[in-house]
DNA sequence: GTAGGGTTAG
């Protein structure tokens, strides 16, 4: 992006004028490197001299805002574009009804979509897959699905991102007996499933407890020349270890490079996690190591995986240790590393380390949700330590950290 | 000589 810049600059420094073209150009660019107020700069900067925005510079900013999540300023670009009477293409409607899907005002998307439809301009697939997200992200899979009877109808083929947003939304619903008839509607049309559909699909018959199905796609990609990839596997290890079927999941692992591939620590993370709330947290520490031989570098979840482990064995110590690497190794400390730490040491009885975890979160505005308040006070008032709870119930209350009273968290205790 | 669509991992 700099490097755009220099050009616009050099350019201006021989005394070439930039025109519309150039303008817009550099604000897309900037809008699409995340610099949205130096896209607006430029806007400014061309207006001053005298060029105006076109539909192209125009619906740049749209989109780049739509996606930024400010629908308010894309609509209000929409409608300076009407007042400079340039109109609204397909591409300018395509982003804002992606806008207001995102946004989840999916009513008014299709209102819009209905309108131009009806003012005579012809859809295309793109915005048919825009459609079609916004529908799959609310549930109305049956809209979603109409629409694609719906383009049946005006002859426009549905394509592999159209119908891969279609399985993704069954499949994020827990439809995946529903992709079947997808997938076979796409085999009509000669499309082929790509290697990020199978993992999705995959995913969602783990995760509807289809373990079979799941491992028989991994054999179908194989067979078909379908790449998988160390995604494949992650999705793969996690279902069978969430499947409680430990002993698979590391076999799986380990035949990881009959399929030339290398695992990382992602999945290194997944195996871990799953050892450690399988009880298998001897087999975790070695995954752990092993994952340090191959010079993989942790990083704050795959430390937290084994320090919750740790805890949840009793090993608080242990766990210590591991939070003391983080620190040394300069791996920064998330919302889950804390609730780990502060609920683990509680487990632990060791209140009064959880209680400076729980200080140290907060001191970096890394806020505890209510039930981790809720099982620290608890710990407190289970110990008798009735008086700290108390101090400790009103802080957090004050802080809007609980919101429940203090007769409905403890209905046994009297204060 | 510029602008638009989907998605997978802890």
């Amino acid at each position: 992006m700099p490097r755009a810049f220099e050009f616009f600059h050099q350019m201006r420094k021989k005394g070439l004028k930039p025109n519309v073209v150039t303008y817009s150009t550099l604000i897309d660019a900037f809008c699409k490197e995340g610099m949205m107020q130096q896209g607006i700069k430029f806007l400014v900067d061309m207006k001053r001299l005298g060029l105006l925005p076109n539909e192209y510079t125009y619906t740049s900013l749209i989109d780049a805002n739509c996606k930024a999540g400010n629908l308010t300023e894309a609509l209000k670009l929409a409608n300076e574009m009407l007042q400079a009477n340039i109109d609204l293409n397909i591409i300018t409607y395509t982003a804002i009804i992606d806008g207001l899907c995102e946004a989840g005002r999916i009513a008014e998307a299709d209102d819009i979509f209905r309108a131009i439809l009806k003012a005579g301009l012809t859809p295309n697939v793109q915005i048919y897959t825009t459609l079609a997200h916004g529908y799959m992200k609310v549930k109305k899979m049956e809209c979603a699905l109409n629409l694609l009877q719906e383009m049946k109808e005006k002859s426009i083929s549905p394509d592999l991102l159209f119908h891969g947003t279609v399985i993704w939304g069954l499949c994020n619903w827990d439809k995946v007996e529903e992709t079947k008839f997808v997938i076979s509607e796409m085999k009509e049309s000669g499309l082929s499933l790509n290697p990020v559909i199978y993992t999705t699909i995959m995913d969602s018959y783990f995760k509807t407890g289809k373990t079979t199905e799941a491992l028989n796609l991994l054999e179908e990609m194989w067979d078909l020349g379908i790449e998988v990839t160390v995604v494949t596997f992650c999705v793969l290890i996690d279902g069978l270890c969430k499947t409680g079927l430990v002993l698979e999941a590391i076999n799986y692992f380990n035949r990881m490079p009959e399929f030339n591939l290398q695992p990382n620590v992602t999945v290194y993370t997944i195996l871990i996690d799953g050892l450690c709330k399988n009880n298998f947290i001897e087999a975790a520490k070695s995954m752990f190591d092993e994952m340090l031989s191959k010079n993989l570098v942790p990083d704050k979840t795959a430390y937290t995986a084994l320090i919750d482990g740790n805890l949840k064995h009793g090993n608080f110590k242990e766990a210590l240790n591991l939070r003391n690497r983080m620190i040394e190794m300069a791996v920064e400390l998330d919302l889950p590393a804390y609730t780990s730490l502060v609920s683990g040491f509680c487990r632990c009885g060791q209140l009064q380390q959880a209680r400076e975890f729980l200080d140290e979160m907060i001191s970096k505005h890394i806020l505890p949700d209510e039930i981790l308040c809720i099982g620290i006070l608890r710990k407190y008032y289970e110990l008798g330590h009735v008086v700290e709870a108390i101090e400790l119930q009103n802080e957090m209350a004050k802080r809007g950290l609980i919101t429940s009273p203090v007769h409905h968290v403890f209905p046994s205790v009297q204060t």
